[in-house]
DNA sequence: GTCTATAGCTGGATAGAC
DNA sequence: GTCTATCCAGCTATAGAC
């Protein structure tokens, strides 16, 4: 935190406990992520949890005080990761470009063995985040950006600009979460990158101008 | 049955008790599909179904032997309708018509309170499915279908054939349930007919032939 | 066939020793 | 902070009276 840059002579024993507090905390988070990913929000339990990361129920519960916090920061991670990775992308590019480099960036994490960019359709999973404040703060965050970016694309002549902007904008959310990938994963047996590279041509030849 | 046909006077007795039966499972199987779309496989409890249909759990275990089974035949339900549908379609209309018409009635079912054509990607409940062999039987059939309209689609030009016949019947599948829909009813109060025709437009223009 | 009542189990959450 | 042991709610499924 505020002792990252200071020598580690004076703080060693509170920040070494610190890391690893924070290294137990993140692998926490990837089981999450990995188990959210395969058996969803109803199914996983924090026993699954704790089994997966080597602690007891208990223990899991010292670092997060409930299920719904639990999973509440593993989207949160998963929203920031997105967050940056739209800032990393190279500025040159036009709107529809860093859209598209963004949804491959989304099928890429969830083929490997994250979870789905978007939580389940069910009524009281979206209920349970509705209640998280910092996590509608993040998603709104989010979804300011792209909207953004899907105004300028159909401005520029680059997406649809017939279609009503919600209609672009929660299709393309709709893509990262598609089950798609996982058929052609798990049935067709097709490659990661043969995945991606058909689901991302599929979806922007949906929402691209009409010729 | 096989007294259908044969004067009531008969059979009234017995043709009587079984009519009340069949309309109560028909009840029992209209109450769970609409539980399973609002709150998904995990969540729909037993006490649900008995209580929105107004009979006593011991009861409903009269009719279905399980929480699975009620739920492998209320998908039975929905996948035979689709069957049916499919083959009441005009038979003047090209294969890609005949697609976007079985996708339209998909749309509609699911906004009028129905469950998702597709059941949950969930591992847990298609280890279920896997294991229901009528389940299976259909599934393999209405698929099968759509695989010959896909095909022939392509072949004649109306579907893009560039892209793996798989990538196309996967997209198609998911598109009837799309979460988009979900979200702009909720979120843009957009009108049932408005996002289908949408739906529409943004599902098949990502499958058809490129310019 | 229908109910009330309950068995049996699972999973979220915690008490209390160390 | 970590564990073992446990509580308790809620779920599937059924026994047994009517």
């Amino acid at each position: 935190m505020s002792n990252f840059n200071l020598p580690m002579s004076i703080f060693s024993k509170i920040s070494f406990k610190d890391q690893a507090f924070k290294l137990r905390e993140s692998a926490i988070l990837d089981a999450t992520t990995s188990i959210l990913g395969d058996k969803g929000y109803d199914l996983m339990t924090m026993d699954d949890v704790a089994n997966a990361v080597g602690i007891s129920k208990p223990s899991l519960y010292k670092h997060f005080k409930s299920k719904e916090e639990l999973i509440g920061q593993a989207l949160i991670r998963l929203i920031d990761g997105a967050i940056d990775f739209l800032g990393q992308i190279d500025k040159q590019l036009d709107p529809a470009e860093k859209l598209m480099v963004l949804l491959e960036w989304a099928l890429r994490v969830r083929l490997q063995g994250g979870m789905p960019f978007l939580p389940s359709t069910s009524t009281s999973v979206r209920a349970m985040l509705m209640k998280n404040l910092s996590y509608i703060t993040r998603i709104l965050k989010l979804n300011s950006q792209l909207e953004k970016l899907v105004i300028a694309a159909q401005k520029a002549g680059q997406l649809n600009p017939d279609l009503p902007c919600d209609v672009i904008l929660f299709s393309y959310y709709s893509r990262t979460c598609d089950p798609a990938v996982e058929y052609l994963k798990t049935f067709s047996k097709m490659k990661d990158d043969a995945i991606i590279e058909h689901m991302l041509q599929v979806a922007f030849a949906g929402i691209r101008p009409l010729p």
